[in-house]
DNA sequence: AAGCATCACGTC
DNA sequence: ACGTGATGCTTA
C-alpha cells in the first residue's frame, strides 16, 4: 500500500499538493501537523497535512517529504474548517490563509548551506579570484550560508561563483531547514557542589579576601539564597551585587559559581497576587448584562449599544467570568490601536494571568508561546484579549467572543489576501464552537443595527454614560463666517480658543483632533501654481516641517523641501491645508506656557511608541494632545474636558458611500474622550457647513436618526447592508493595457449582472508605487447568490487569464469591501 | 510566491 | 558571442 499527504503550501494557488509518505510517516501523522517538504527546483517549505490518505495522483508522480516537523496538529480541525469558509468567501487560496493564521515563526524556510568537497584535491592557481576567497574562508569554517558568502565577497549575487565551484566540484550544497522559534532560557547561578556547606565556604571566602569583587559576589548570592529559596537568576545577583558579568564569569570559570538554564515564558503577567473584585454593575449595566443573556439562550449574536463610556467592558468581564467558570475559553477582539496597557492591565487585574494577548507588536517568538498555551488549553490562555488576528489562535471550546468597537474599519484586512473581516468571520468561527457572540459599540455599524432591525442579532443598551455624567456638550463653529470676517488665528476660531484658555486655567486637559498628519498635503508656488507629486505615485507629497522633507504617504518618497519652485524657480511657495503638525506648532505658538503632545503615525513608530504618548498625557506631562483618529480608540483620559476638531468637512466630503457613517461614528467617539469622569465635557466642532445633517445627528446624538437616513440613501442606490458588494481592483505598470483590461473584465461582468456592475474607474490615488489602479465594484442584490456570483466572477477571470495581451494585469478581490 | 528557463536587446 | 533585464511558466 502506498500513502500520500494532501498539504497545504504558504502559496497564492488554489490546489493543494500531495506527497508521497511512508506506511510508518503515515501511521505518525494527522491533519493540521507541519512537514517541510521540497517545492520547485531547490526550495523546502513548510506545508500543513489537510489529509492522510492512499490515492495516487495519476498525471505525475508525487516526490517525498523532506521531514516532519511536529509531534502533535498545531492546528485543530476547527480552525480548518474555518480556514475553508476565509478563502472561499474572500475569494482567496487556502495557502494564504494558512500564511496570516499561523505565528510566522511557524513557517520555515530553507536555507542552502554550503560545505567544502574533499574528495577532490584542488590547484589554487586554477581558481578565479572570488573562488578563491569562498575557497579560502571554507578551510577555517567547514559550512557556510549564502548571506556569508555575501558578505566575504562583498556583493549580492553570489550564484554565480557558486555555480563555477559546484562544476569544479569544490564544494556541495545542501538545503537545510531551521525550526525559528527558540525557547527563552534564563541563566541562573548557584555554588559549586564543593562549596555548599558552610565550613568550605568560609574557606573560599578566606581564599578571596585578595578579590573583594568576587567575594562581594558569593556573599550577595549565599543572602539571596537564604532570603528567598528560589533559583538565583545571573542578573538578580549581578544586580544584588552591585559586579559586572566579567567577574561572575571568572567565578564561573574558576568552578565556585555554576551555571545552569531554565526554560521560561516570554509572556508572564506580573501583577499583584490578589485581584481586584469586580465593581458591581450598576443599574443600566446589570439590565443590558441580563438582556444579553436572554438574548444569548436563543443562541443570537448580539449586539451591545452602550455610549461611551458607559461601562461596557465592566459588563464584558462578567461575562467572561461566567464563561471561564463554565470551563471554556473567551476571546475578546479589539481593534489595534483600543490594545492600551490600560484596558489590558484592568483585565489582568479582574483575571490575572487567565489573561493572555495576542496582537502585531508582540514579536513572533511571544506569539508563538500565546499559540502553544492556546492548543495546550493551558489555565494561561483561557481568557484571549487580541486584535484581529487573534481568531486564528487554536481554540478547542470557546464559550464566548465579544467583538469590541464592532464598528471600527480595522477589522478588515485590506492587504494583503485574505481581506477578511474579523466581525464576520468572529461569528462564523463562534458558530462552529457554538460559542456566544457579543458585539459592543457606542457607534454600531449600519450593517450591524440593520441585522438587529431584522431580528437577526439580539440587542441590548445602556444609554446613560457611567455615575451618570452627562454627555458632552457639541457646538458647531461656523467657521466659514470667521474666515470671512478675518477673526481666525491660524487654523483656530475664536470659540475654540476661548475655551482652550478655560479648560487649561481650570487645570484640565485638551485633546484637539485633526485627521490628517503632516505639515501641509500641498506645498503649492504661488506663481506658476506647480506643486511637487511623487514620482511613483498620482499623489502631492506632504510636507514634513520637523524633518524639512516632502513625503508621500502612499510608497513612503521622500525629498528635502527645496527653497525654490522646481518649476519656475520663483520662491514664492506656500502650503495649503493643514496637518497635526502644523496645529501643533500653531498651538505651542498661542499657548506658549502649555505642553503639547502629538499623536499620530510618525510619533508613534516602535514597539512602545503610542505607550510613551499615552502615560505623559495620562499623568498630565502634557496639556494639550493634538492627534489623528488614533486618538478615538477607547482611551481614558481622566482630566479631559475639551475636545476640538479642527475641521469636520474634510471627513464629511470622502468621496465614499459610507463617508457619513464614517463620520458619525468619528465624531461622536473622540466626542466620547470628553469629561469621562466628573463633569460634562465639551466638545467644539468646526466647520464650513454647520448644518451638514450629519453634525446635527452628532451633537443632538440622535444614532436612529443617522441610521434611517443612512438606510434610505442605500437602499436607493443598492448599497450594503441590503445588498453586497465586491470590490476588483485591477493593477499593472501599463496604463493603457491596464485600461483595456478593466474594460473587458467590466463588460464581461455587465453582460451577465447588467446594472449591478460599476465602473472600470480610477480610485481617488489612482498609480500607487508606479502601479495604475481601476476598480470595478459588483453589487450583489439580497435575492442573488453569492456563492454563484463568485462562480460566474472566477469562470470571466479563467477567460480572463487565456487573453495574451491582458497577461500581467494582476486582479485583487475586495469581498464586502470596506 | 519564487526559482528558473527563455527571449530580446545591448555591449565588447 | 556573451551578459543583462523582462517575461512566462511550473511547482506535486
Amino acid at each position: 500500500m502506498q500513502y500520500f499527504i494532501n498539504v497545504i503550501l504558504p502559496i497564492p494557488l488554489e490546489k493543494l499538493f500531495t506527497y508521497s509518505i511512508s506506511e510508518t510517516e503515515a501511521n505518525y501523522l494527522q491533519p493540521g501537523m507541519r512537514v517541510a517538504v521540497p517545492f520547485g527546483k531547490s526550495k523546502i517549505y513548510t506545508a500543513l497535512v489537510n489529509e492522510v490518505h492512499t490515492i495516487a495522483p495519476t498525471v505525475y508522480e508525487a516526490k517525498e517529504i523532506h521531514q516532519i516537523l511536529d509531534d502533535y496538529p498545531i492546528v485543530n480541525t476547527i480552525q480548518l474548517k474555518l480556514w475553508s469558509w476565509l478563502a472561499e468567501y474572500y475569494m482567496c487560496s487556502i495557502g494564504e490563509v494558512f500564511k496570516t493564521a499561523v505565528p510566522g515563526a511557524f513557517l520555515l524556510e530553507s536555507e542552502t548551506l554550503i560545505s567544502r568537497n574533499n574528495k577532490v584535491s584542488v590547484k589554487e592557481g586554477d581558481l578565479l579570484d572570488d573562488e578563491y576567497l569562498v575557497y579560502e574562508a571554507l578551510q577555517h569554517q567547514p559550512i557556510l550560508r549564502v548571506h556569508e558568502i555575501s558578505a566575504i565577497l562583498e556583493r549580492k549575487n553570489v550564484l554565480p561563483v557558486l555555480g563555477r565551484l559546484l562544476e569544479k566540484n569544490i564544494i556541495d550544497l545542501k538545503e537545510e531547514v531551521f525550526e525559528q522559534y527558540r525557547p527563552k532560557m534564563v541563566r541562573y547561578v548557584r555554588l559549586g557542589k564543593e562549596y555548599q556547606s558552610e565550613a568550605s565556604l568560609e574557606e573560599l571566602l578566606n581564599g578571596l579576601n585578595r578579590a573583594p569583587k568576587q567575594s562581594q559576589v558569593v556573599l550577595s548570592l549565599f543572602q539571596l539564597q537564604a532570603s528567598y529559596k528560589k533559583p538565583i537568576k545571573v542578573a538578580e545577583l549581578e544586580k544584588a551585587s552591585n559586579s559586572s558579568s566579567a567577574v561572575i564569569k571568572t567565578l564561573i570559570d574558576k568552578d565556585i559559581l555554576e551555571e545552569y538554564f531554565i526554560q521560561t515564558d516570554r509572556v508572564v503577567y506580573e501583577g499583584d497576587e490578589e485581584n481586584a473584585d469586580l465593581k458591581s454593575l450598576n443599574e443600566f449595566q446589570t439590565q443590558a448584562f441580563e438582556d444579553i443573556k436572554g438574548s444569548f439562550k436563543g443562541n443570537k449574536v448580539t449586539l451591545l449599544h452602550g455610549v461611551t463610556s458607559s461601562g461596557k467592558t465592566e459588563v464584558y468581564v462578567k461575562l467572561i467570568e461566567e464563561c471561564i467558570s463554565s470551563g471554556r475559553q473567551a476571546l475578546y477582539l479589539l481593534p489595534e490601536i483600543a490594545l492600551t496597557t490600560q484596558l489590558i492591565a484592568r483585565l489582568q487585574n479582574y483575571f490575572g494571568e487567565k489573561v493572555a494577548v495576542y496582537h502585531s507588536k508582540y514579536s513572533i517568538q511571544e506569539r508563538v508561546e500565546v499559540w502553544n498555551n492556546v492548543l495546550q488549553q493551558q489555565p494561561k490562555a483561557q481568557i484571549v484579549i487580541g486584535a484581529r488576528s487573534a481568531l486564528f489562535l487554536p481554540f478547542s471550546k470557546l464559550g464566548l467572543i465579544i467583538v469590541d468597537e464592532e464598528h471600527e474599519a480595522s477589522f478588515k484586512q485590506y492587504d494583503p489576501a485574505p481581506r477578511y473581516h474579523a466581525r464576520d468571520s468572529a461569528i462564523v468561527l463562534g458558530n462552529l464552537h457554538e460559542s456566544n457572540i457579543l458585539l459592543g459599540s457606542a457607534t454600531p455599524s449600519v450593517e450591524s443595527y440593520y441585522n438587529v432591525s431584522i431580528g437577526k442579532y439580539g440587542y441590548a443598551s445602556i444609554t446613560r454614560r457611567f455615575g451618570n455624567v452627562l454627555m458632552p456638550e457639541i457646538e458647531l463653529v461656523d467657521i466659514k463666517e470667521q474666515t470671512r470676517k478675518k477673526r481666525m488665528k491660524g487654523h483656530f476660531s475664536e470659540r475654540l480658543l476661548e475655551e482652550i484658555t478655560e479648560t487649561l486655567d481650570g487645570g484640565e486637559q485638551v485633546i484637539i483632533f485633526q485627521n490628517r498628519r503632516g505639515y501641509a498635503p500641498i506645498v503649492e508656488c504661488t506663481t506658476c501654481g506647480h506643486a511637487p507629486e511623487c514620482p511613483n505615485c498620482d499623489v502631492s507629497l506632504t510636507y514634513h516641517q520637523h524633518r524639512k522633507q516632502l513625503r508621500c504617504h502612499y510608497c513612503g518618497y521622500h525629498m528635502a523641501l527645496q527653497q525654490s519652485c522646481l518649476a519656475c524657480g520663483s520662491s514664492t511657495l506656500d502650503t495649503k491645508g493643514f496637518g497635526t503638525e502644523q496645529v501643533e506648532k500653531e498651538l505651542m505658538e498661542l499657548f506658549p506656557k502649555s505642553k503639547v503632545g502629538r499623536m499620530d503615525l510618525d510619533t508613534t513608530r516602535g514597539k512602545h511608541g503610542y505607550e510613551k504618548i499615552i502615560t505623559a498625557f495620562e499623568e498630565q506631562e502634557l496639556d494639550i494632545l493634538v492627534g489623528t483618529q488614533m486618538l478615538t480608540k477607547g482611551l481614558d483620559f481622566r482630566n479631559v474636558n475639551l475636545v476640538g476638531i479642527m475641521n469636520a468637512d474634510s471627513l464629511l466630503n470622502f468621496p465614499d458611500f459610507r463617508a457619513h457613517e464614517r463620520s458619525y461614528q468619528l465624531l461622536t467617539q473622540v466626542a466620547g474622550r470628553a469629561g469621562r469622569t466628573k463633569k460634562r465635557g465639551k466638545v467644539i466642532v468646526q466647520t464650513y457647513n454647520p448644518y451638514h445633517e450629519i453634525l446635527k445627528q452628532v451633537s443632538t446624538q440622535d444614532y436612529q436618526g443617522m441610521f434611517q437616513e443612512q438606510m434610505n440613501e442605500r437602499q436607493q442606490y443598492s448599497y450594503p447592508p441590503i445588498n453586497r458588494l465586491i470590490k476588483l481592483t485591477f493593477k499593472h505598470k501599463d496604463y493603457n493595457k491596464l485600461n483595456e483590461a478593466a474594460a473587458w473584465f467590466a463588460k464581461s461582468l455587465q453582460n451577465i449582472f447588467k446594472e449591478n456592475i460599476l465602473g472600470p474607474e480610477y480610485p481617488p490615488v489612482a498609480r500607487i508605487r508606479n502601479q495604475y489602479l481601476k476598480n470595478v465594484m459588483v453589487k450583489i442584490p439580497s435575492e442573488q447568490s453569492l456563492a454563484k456570483t463568485k462562480n460566474a466572477i472566477k469562470k470571466i477571470e479563467n477567460s480572463f487569464n487565456a487573453i495574451g495581451q491582458y497577461k500581467g494585469v494582476r486582479i485583487i478581490y475586495n469581498v464586502d469591501y470596506i
